[in-house]
DNA sequence: ATAAATTTTCAGAAATATTTGAAAATTTAA
DNA sequence: TTAAATTTTCAAATATTTCTGAAAATTTAT
């Protein structure tokens, strides 16, 4: 395979493989895009690129800064915008943890913990069931925001060798 | 708060969270109805509870069985099919996880495989800028493969007291 | 067998999410 | 300043996903 067939199966699989975990395909192939990409790209470099509108372009280039996975670079002399993603897919592995970390795990357990704060008759079975559904949840996303913090915080190599060791 | 009310909110979170994750927003709440319920269901309680159709309850019940995540129950002298979920959410977690990283980590790993393939000048700047995505997003694939695998196998016990000894 | 109960399917409808493109706002150069 | 270049916004259009409901298929009881 040639490398621009190579690019564009490689845009159209992070592109698909984002919208099964929540993300927008067309943020997915920006990021696709500016990690295969040696040097920054302008606005209309991705607009021609992915064939895709410059409102689109721009909602979406925003939203990547948001997740702090592009960043604007400025290139001396050059009137437009560059942005460049981190390449270093550890970084932004971790960078996707914290975030989704921070919009979906701690709103969880907000919620499981207003609902351990629920009335009602502790012998009642329907209490009993739900009370220790929301407990369990509770617990593990304790524990799992205990962890992802953990491994937000870790150096590469100190976390990837503990792995190793644990989990072989 | 009273029980309906912290049902219907459990319910609706469950089904939001779900939403962010690429789940079906009916197919989450069918789960946590499932999830808090002390006895089996029917789709017809499902239907009542959830405000849905017949086809939507019937598809996504099916759709919760094909993630391991609710099973048929058979109950004797009943003509209806009732159906539960598993309660332990740790078993949970590990179901999803075994089936996420079949249905998206396997299939994004074979797509790398296939890439690291790709032909072209080895100095050429874009090739270079490639490749090493390629193999960075393979290999920590791999790794994440191998720590997921053992996380699937893991008893709860082993797992939880490990991780709180190597990353407190 | 027959028919009632129940489950499944799926085409079209509805809801939701994404994208476009043109106008408005902002920035920059001269 | 002024105006050209660039970025941002957002209402409407489009695309995608989900849901409905009725018909078909299947199962069960007699």
């Amino acid at each position: 395979m040639n490398l621009e067939e190579a690019k564009r199966q490689f845009i159209m699989g992070w592109g698909a493989f984002g919208t099964n975990w929540g993300i927008n395909r067309t943020m997915a192939q920006i990021h696709a895009l500016l990690l295969i990409s040696p040097d920054p790209l302008t606005q209309d470099d991705m607009m021609e690129a992915l064939n895709i509108s410059r409102g689109n372009a721009n909602m979406n280039i925003r939203d990547l800064i948001g997740w702090g996975l592009a960043e604007r670079v400025i290139i001396a002399g050059e009137r437009k915008e560059y942005f460049t993603a981190e390449k270093d897919i550890w970084k932004v592995v971790r960078q996707i943890v914290k975030e989704r970390k921070k919009r979906e795990l701690e709103p969880i357990l907000q919620l499981m913990e207003k609902l351990e704060q629920t009335e009602g008759d502790k012998r009642d079975r329907e209490m009993k069931a739900f009370t220790e559904v929301v407990t369990g949840i509770k617990k593990l996303g304790l524990q799992a925001d205990k962890t992802l913090e953990t491994l937000i915080k870790a150096e590469e190599n100190w976390f990837i060798s503990n792995l190793i060791k644990i989990f072989r």
